[in-house]
DNA sequence: GCAAAAGTGTTTCTCATACACCCATGT
DNA sequence: ACATGGGTGTATGAGAAACACTTTTGC
């Protein structure tokens, strides 16, 4: 049984928003929570929550927000980011959630400490992988309710997610490699729910160093092939410069 | 003994980094590290922390972070912002810093999971109460050797306070009610470490209309008196536009 | 009257915004 | 040939940046 290793621990969680872009929508990814096999629970009906996990003896936070994302995806290499911490009391009052604690042997009444992640994908790059549990994509407008307080918790990921997109060139960890630039206004236009202009857009881009046209346009589309375009974090790093804006 | 009652969550505890600046120059707030009277330890020298305390039973975090500043400036209405979480093993490995949890009884093995905030002030507002420990304002440029991994989350508050302030009107946080446009430039000339054109400032925070010129002038300053200007959060959220700058 | 900081205007250049048509490909 | 999205230029207005002198007060 390996919850004796990582017993001292429980109380430490990570749970990791990802978010997966399909070329058309943003998703997030969910798990199906059920109660363990030992002890099953004929009124507990199965739902969906978030992916996370307990953080292991031994491990740093972020080592164990990178496990979660790398079992459920086999990706390592992407962006990830500690958006925010909740720890309040009666974070997990809910009939289901206290459950599901006692299900797993935890005193319900203790206080649980989520770190919550961030993470960023293009849902192409990905099969995802069965860990004993469902696992799927659900686009985040179409996100029910799910368990513990997960949607509080995605809610925060996407303010937090929108934040650091209008500053930091983040975007670009939501699409493949090589990408198109009507692809990232797209990104853009879905995740602030809004319209660009095209040219302007791409005006805009085009001063940005940092992406980069290849020699190499898309095939098989049944119209004029785009360009394609990498993103360089290293020019970006060189070229950007510091900005002051508050807000007006 | 209170140790009982809080004993449970020891282990979760929020570090206040309490920014305030006096006119000058931006400081932080710093308590004494003492150990307890009960067991004194004639090889520890006391040295100087960020403010910090555990959570209490049945208090969210936010509250635990408004007390720990409350009880030593007795300021509640501040700004007041969660800015990361600090939870690795080994973050609290220094001999000095073993001692020091022994000295309170906790199990230096165990992990502790620290919530860090960040708090802004004006320093003339407050006068530093007496908690039974020695508390004083140093000059963040002048912090020496921290106890704890208190240095670690002193920087990364510095660099929250800097990417926040880039981006929303909350450096008025750090301000008197009341302030002259040459104290706001110093403001953030201070804290980015660099320096601005005055009539381009001035014309910039002419357009914003959240900051507005009140019917006063300084008084007996041995040079023509400035005009005064508050700051109104909400004309600030009225006026606002979201934006859209991926860095060039 | 002098020291000290407050306050103010113009020019130049870059960027944001608004807007409509031709191009290359697959079927 | 036609349907589909790719790709492009110009004019206008707002804001960023650079730059030097006059004003008001306390002493």
């Amino acid at each position: 049984m390996l919850e004796a290793v990582s017993q001292l621990n429980t109380y430490i969680s990570v749970d990791c928003v990802v978010f997966g872009y399909d070329a058309e929508k943003l998703n997030v990814l969910l798990v199906e929570r059920t109660l363990s096999d030992d002890e099953p629970m004929p009124d507990f009906q199965p739902d969906w929550t978030l992916t996370g996990n307990h953080v292991y003896e031994g491990e740093t936070i972020k080592e164990a927000a990178t496990r979660v994302v790398f079992n459920l995806t086999g990706i390592s290499d992407l962006y990830l980011e500690q958006f925010k911490t909740f720890a309040d009391p009666g974070r997990l009052l809910k009939p289901k959630d206290q459950k599901w604690l006692r299900s797993i042997g935890k005193n319900p009444e203790e206080r649980v400490v989520s770190i919550g992640y961030f993470a960023l994908l293009a849902t192409q790059d990905v099969s995802l992988k069965w860990m004993g549990r469902r696992v799927k994509w659900t686009p985040v407008k179409k996100v029910g309710q799910l368990g513990f307080d997960h949607n509080e918790i995605l809610e925060q990921a996407m303010d937090a997610l929108r934040n650091k997109m209008k500053h930091e060139p983040i975007g670009f960890g939501l699409l493949p490699e090589k990408f198109t630039l009507t692809q990232l206004q797209t990104v853009y236009e879905q995740i602030f729910d809004t319209r660009f202009d095209k040219r302007n857009f791409r005006k805009k881009v085009n001063r940005m160093k940092y992406v980069i046209p290849l020699n190499e346009k898309q095939k098989g589309v049944p119209h004029k092939p785009a360009q394609l375009y990498m993103f360089s974090r290293e020019v970006f790093e060189k070229t950007k410069k510091e900005l002051f804006d508050f807000v007006i």
